[in-house]
DNA sequence: GATGAATGAGGATTCATTCAT
DNA sequence: CATGAATGAATCCTCATTCAT
């Protein structure tokens, strides 16, 4: 239903009204993005995102016929999208599995985790409850290709003989699971509690090693 | 300083009726738990609470001045008092560390985990951005004691020369984050997505165990 | 759903309270009715209706779900009512078939029609497009009986040898006419054009008179 | 007086476009005929309006000021300029006064009932108490236009000997009352009741024979 | 203490109206 | 002239909170 925007040239350019009206939808979308990930879909009024997209409350009616719709419509537009690239990424991988499986979890901190994207997953979770059918469609859009993604990596491994023959299907957890606890760190935890010194990236750095101790062969 | 109802040590034991007047604050900070965890904070009405706890709405406002104030009871009193416990567990392990982590991990599930109880962490991760002086007190009373536990085990470990020279600042991370990613999996990915078939025991043994071989000594 | 509201004595006589619970629905159906009547469904407001209730537009969807069940609650409440009653009064009545057209119409008149009850024959006509299953429901409940009614009526005249062997389908709807006429004559034009100097009452006996003559026998 | 948007009468023909321009307004007063008469002014959007008529919402605004001056138009614009024909054909008409009552009615029916037109006399009536002074000129324009002709016929009749000495100003509502309800039943009941079988035709033979026996003389 | 009827501020949504293009 | 994106006042409805009984 979303449209993607054109960014490309125009045998004729669009007048400035055209020029917002194109941008409007994403503009909202990040906007909805930060107060929903900020206070939760709940707590977030409609009129507080029209405001920091800069546009009036009925504005926001005109792309999105619902706040649940606009929900809908964040977790889409912020999700799926890498996938592709991840695929291509992982089949055109010429190193070892070891460094795919960082490369895969620096690459997730870097283009998602460390965004407001992962907000995505906080919010998700946090009010999973309240919306199955968007939680359906995270997990089919999301959750099912990452497990698939990462079950094909530590497969790898053990079909070149670099890990042991682990049961990838209980393996992946321990990957959801970081990820998932960064998510919520970085939307939750460390945004209220100050002297929490985590580093993220050495987090993913050393609990990956430990991980991968554990996997690799002897 | 724990705002505690006391349901115990009377002088002239209470009849019936007067116990159900005592039990009322814990029944509806019991309900109040259940659906702030079920259904986030916003998205629970306090009609609902007093429902379920078998009071009417105006009850709740006896005990409780708002809905806010219940929310900040509800995890006060919910906060763990299970460290005096721990410690002195710790204290008297006698097996290797190895152990005691496996213990420490399985015994959280069984006491914590797997009940209601941690539905406060997946309700105060979930929350956070709305209460911030909720997220201090929960680091205070539960966090750093938590970690200061955690640490307190792998350096056991260190001393013994069970476990390598790990960084074990770093390395409660990696317990902490199977704790928030079970939390938020008993109470709300698994609740929303049936193919989520994991077994949280399974996932934690096998993850601990990947963990402890990075750990482990050679 | 809506209840009937005991008038007769009770055991215990409830307090002013309760007194007041048991008045609001009939007191909120009451300037429903006025206000449907005299603006509009749309164009009414639920505000307006609690305040001519006397009462705050929260109390208004304690007693009502919505402003369209209110809508139908007060076609509900101001129909069907007098048909066991005429139904009784037709098997009883012991005159001229004439005689009991008369009746019947002047008892329509006196009933309903110079009441605000026929006004919702004037609001069910009005804003019938937009609330096609009230308009099922008044058929069934008020047009049907009422047609049915009138039918036996004429039905009896053309038995006993006073009235012509007339198509009592079709005289039904001269009856019909008068009925929705006057409904939207008190309504609507007189309320607003002071000239219109129709006598209901009148015109009641002379139309009904008119059609009489066609129908009596000779 | 009448605000009418002349489509004759150019010194120089207007061609394609010219003419779509200036046929723009009687395009919105039809589809705001149409519409108002459907769904009621409340509940008729002007941008279905507008859809209907083939141009944008916003060029509704340069023809009208409001969507309450749109409402107004409309009725004006409809309101009969029948009655001068009418009138002569009374003049001119050389059959009986039974004939000439018959000949009215069908010919109202043809003309003006059976059409879009009768559902200016639903929607005056429907919408009266919020458009008080809309009511006063349909009363001057319409109504007592209409029911001076009804008087003259009626006398004729009285006049010729052919009908008994009745007074015509209360049988005038006789002939009004029919009016008024094929106009009601066209636009609302028929619409919705699907048993409603009502033949108009039909019903205005029966009825006025009906009338007329009351009427003739002997 | 306990109740639940009543309240009214607050939020989602609609739609007549404006105005830059 | 025509457009349709933008507006925000208006309206339905919710629900935390109060208070008379």
């Amino acid at each position: 239903m979303l449209i993607t925007f054109p960014t490309t040239s125009h045998a004729s350019p669009p007048n400035k009204r055209e020029r917002r009206k194109q941008a409007r939808p994403q503009e909202l979308l990040d906007a909805a993005l930060s107060l929903f990930v900020e206070k939760g879909f709940a707590a977030t009024k409609v009129e507080e995102i029209a405001l920091l997209a800069g546009v009036s409350k009925g504005t926001l009616f005109l792309y999105f016929n619902s706040k649940e719709d606009l929900f809908k419509a964040v977790i889409r537009a912020n999700l799926s999208d890498h996938f592709p690239i991840w695929n291509k990424e992982f089949a055109d991988f010429k190193g070892s599995t070891e460094d795919m499986v960082n490369y895969a979890m620096q690459s997730w901190w870097q283009r998602i985790g460390n965004t407001n994207a992962s907000g995505i997953t906080k919010l998700v979770t946090s009010e999973a409850r309240n919306f199955p059918d968007v939680v359906q469609f995270y997990e089919t859009e999301v959750m099912r290709p990452g497990q698939e993604l990462f079950k094909k990596i530590l497969q790898r491994g053990i079909d070149n003989g670099e890990f042991r023959p682990i049961d990838t299907d209980k393996a992946v957890y321990s990957l959801v699971a970081v990820i998932l606890f960064l998510s919520m760190w970085k939307h939750s935890l460390s945004a209220c509690v100050d002297s929490f010194s985590l580093s993220p990236e050495a987090f993913l750095q050393t609990h990956v090693e430990a991980l991968m101790h554990g996997w690799l062969s002897k």
